[in-house]
DNA sequence: GCATTTATAGCACGACCGTTCTTTTAATGA
DNA sequence: TCATTAAAAGAACGGTCGTGCTATAAATGC
């Protein structure tokens, strides 16, 4: 591999490190430069550009992802797919922990939520409260006889919530009218298993 | 209401647009103070730190998320609460819809997704990759007869991203034991209802 | 209506951003 | 080994960021 090459890649191995911490957002070519211990233009002179130093980047992250997940995966020669799928859940689960245990992937789709800022102070606080008070409405289900009596509103909360993730998620990949119908479809099915 | 708290509260509501829009982070008080006409010093005398108009704007953003989402629930006059879940799920889905379908609050956790930039080209192609995979897996579970034959793979992989992506809200929230066990509590459930 | 407080504007600062250009150093191949 | 090419450094640019200081203008209370 030519030393041009060789470079590359570490730049890549080191910018890859840091935007699973921080997120793709914040990286910065002057700080990569200065984990790389090179100079700005000399990294700079790699990529010809910021967007195609970003772009470089979650390519590579895409590269790391299956040889964290899909390989490891097709490895522990599961017997049936329900152990496949389990698998493949827990290698993705896992696959960049690492750092901290947030997701690239999620990361390049959030905001860096790194320090503790007075904002994100506040923003966590509302989250919260909207949570428990969902939480709440459940209970009371419960209580209502409407629901059955061992469910556990803390975790139907979870549950709720990640559909209404995934619906956002699928919003920006799929459209609206996907995710809004696969959004209801999933609540349906949810509370109708809470019977 | 004095002169000073109404020039507040209206830099406050351009802000709570324009970070609807682009996300918190990439609010900055130059674009802010020409949105609302005024000079950035003028603006920023109202609050002494970038820090403390984020802040003050995620504070107003939870105002208007229970005018939005918690009042209108409660005007629905809801008969049970399966319904009334199912009302303030409504709301909360459309809360901030008007602003391109996105929420706030999860704005503020992931990064502006703006511009179609390379890097987003590139994210979006390998976050696609991977849900057609396990939608593939799945899709061979229901061949081998281990799941139901009228399972649908594309709204299961749906039902699974959001269980993802809830483990890692909870876990910035709650901590990582809590949400990797409440992720692999839903997962179990999950994989039980598709047989 | 005037004195005093409060709100806003103007201007400049230091820091950092991505990018360009020129020069120097290092790797490469005959 | 030496000429050629590729890689890296250095310095500077225009731009934007948050923030502080000083002056002006407007609202407020007696």
């Amino acid at each position: 591999m030519s030393k041009g090459k060789q470079t590359r890649d570490n730049i890549l191995n080191v910018a890859f490190t840091l935007a699973s911490e921080n997120g793709l957002e914040s990286l910065t070519i002057g700080e990569l430069a200065k984990q790389c211990s090179m100079s700005k233009s000399g990294l700079f002179a790699h990529f010809n550009s910021k967007e195609n130093l970003q772009a470089a980047v979650v390519d590579f992250a895409n590269e790391i992802f299956v040889q964290r997940v899909i390989v490891p995966a097709r490895a522990d020669n599961c017997r049936n797919y329900e152990e496949k799928i389990k698998a493949l859940l827990h290698h993705w689960l896992n696959w960049n922990q690492s750092f901290q245990g947030s997701c690239m992937f999620l990361d390049a789709w959030r905001e860096k939520c790194a320090d503790e800022s007075a904002a994100q102070r506040v923003l966590k606080q509302g989250i919260e409260n909207w949570l428990t008070y969902l939480q709440i409405q459940i209970g009371k289900g419960v209580e209502n006889n409407e629901f059955r009596a061992d469910l556990a509103p803390e975790q139907a909360t979870f549950e709720l919530y990640g559909l209404y993730l995934s619906a956002h998620l699928y919003h920006s990949m799929h459209g609206q009218e996907e995710s809004t119908q696969r959004f209801w479809h999933g609540v349906e099915r949810q509370i109708q298993s809470w019977k």
